[in-house]
DNA sequence: AGCAAGATGTCAGCACTTTGTCATTGTGAT
DNA sequence: ATCACAATGACAAAGTGCTGACATCTTGCT
């Protein structure tokens, strides 16, 4: 995990970039704020500890800077001023945590470790397989980058068969897991749910196996 | 946003609550730990403020459980010891954010604000959803630089899809989030409240899932 | 306090979608 | 060729969301 480090006292900068590194981050240290402030623009950080108070450029301000250009690494602030007023700005700046002078190391690390977990746990999840993509927090299917609009039960159906692509699924257990009342043999509202899907997907992604039941294919490629 | 407030000092309790629900939150205030344990377990909240001295159940303990039966929610933790070994201690739990007492009440908002804002992958103090930007601080929402006039509902409303874009929301979930007391589906309130809120707005913002819910559509853009 | 404007919830009606069923046609394995 | 299984088109019943109208509360102002 690299971890850029911009601060102007050569005593902290030091004192905080070696416990980094023994608490096995690899660090970039910048006593100056407008180089800090490229780096952090262009080089890829896991996390940032700033101070606010630095020569050539205020802290806050390259805050606002990285932010403003959709930087989303987390951003931990050091300051020697701690006053409330001064602490909300820092926080609704885009800081991800605030950390006053002076600071136990192990708090600085633990903040660190904090801010570093939060900012992981929010990549989507999406499943693809072929040309669709299955995004479960918008709902929605797409294939080539097309959207199709799917009801809820299609939805459902489409969504648990590439859940487990590779896998033959038999209409027993489809009719189950659509927990639609209905699952006597003598319905073929399976059947008839699988066609109003294959009409609406531009490609043949759910094959049949007859006597067995229904399968999307995993790839065998890339990934 | 529903917010759960966690304080066994009813003189704090009273006070935080108040000027949660001023700044527009929905609060859910309890004293004790073990009744907090489970309204946070079975309840949904946008984030919960949690004192560490508590009856019947410690902090630490209520927010190791939390966090061990997945509960997400971010969590900010105060306590009158403000020892730094304790802060390490509360951070490493899961906690994302500390504040010792006593503190400012715009404070502890600010930090309120900012935790909630980034356990939605946020870090500016404003978001921004195509045309339309959410200042949380100013609570007003702006179309192309106009700004749109809405009801405490209304904003609630419109605040919290913008909050969650990009996912489906279910109209359960929404009315959860809207009042204090849940109601049933008998009502469709939340659909004449996204009507209103339509009509107000110049652009298209909420997309209807139908059967699903309704969403914020997120931006496709950088990374 | 009294008034007026605004906010919020309920209801009924409408339009449209969803979904199961049935009858019929297609298809693959033996 | 046969036969069981699968696909398809048509239909009806139920479900879902949107809207305007209205009643009830709140809120702000004088």
């Amino acid at each position: 995990m690299r971890v850029l480090l911009v601060e102007d006292d050569a005593r902290i900068r030091a004192d905080v970039g070696a416990a980094l590194e023994a608490a096995g981050y690899i660090v970039d240290s910048e006593s100056d704020g407008e180089e800090g402030w490229f780096l952090g623009d262009t080089e890829l950080y896991g996390a940032a500890i700033l101070d606010l108070g630095l020569p050539s450029m205020d802290g806050l301000a390259m805050l606002k800077r990285w932010r403003a250009a959709g930087r989303t690494f987390p951003v931990l602030v050091l300051t020697a001023r701690g006053t409330w007023s001064e602490r909300v700005e820092g926080i609704d700046s885009g800081a991800d945590d605030y950390l006053p002078k002076p600071f136990r190391m192990e708090e600085l690390l633990a903040r660190l470790r904090a801010i570093i977990r939060r900012s992981r746990g929010h990549s989507g999840p999406a499943i693809s397989v072929g040309e669709a993509v299955l995004d479960s927090r918008q709902m929605l299917l797409t294939v080539r980058g097309v959207p199709v609009s799917l009801s809820p039960q299609e939805y459902r159906l489409v969504s648990y068969l590439i859940l487990n692509k590779g896998r033959v699924i038999s209409q027993q257990e489809l009719s189950e897991h659509l927990q639609s009342a209905h699952f006597e043999r003598e319905s073929n509202a399976v059947e008839v749910l699988i066609g109003r899907v294959r009409r609406k997907l531009p490609t043949a992604l759910i094959e049949t196996r007859r006597g067995f039941g229904y399968l999307v294919p995993d790839d065998q490629t890339e990934s």
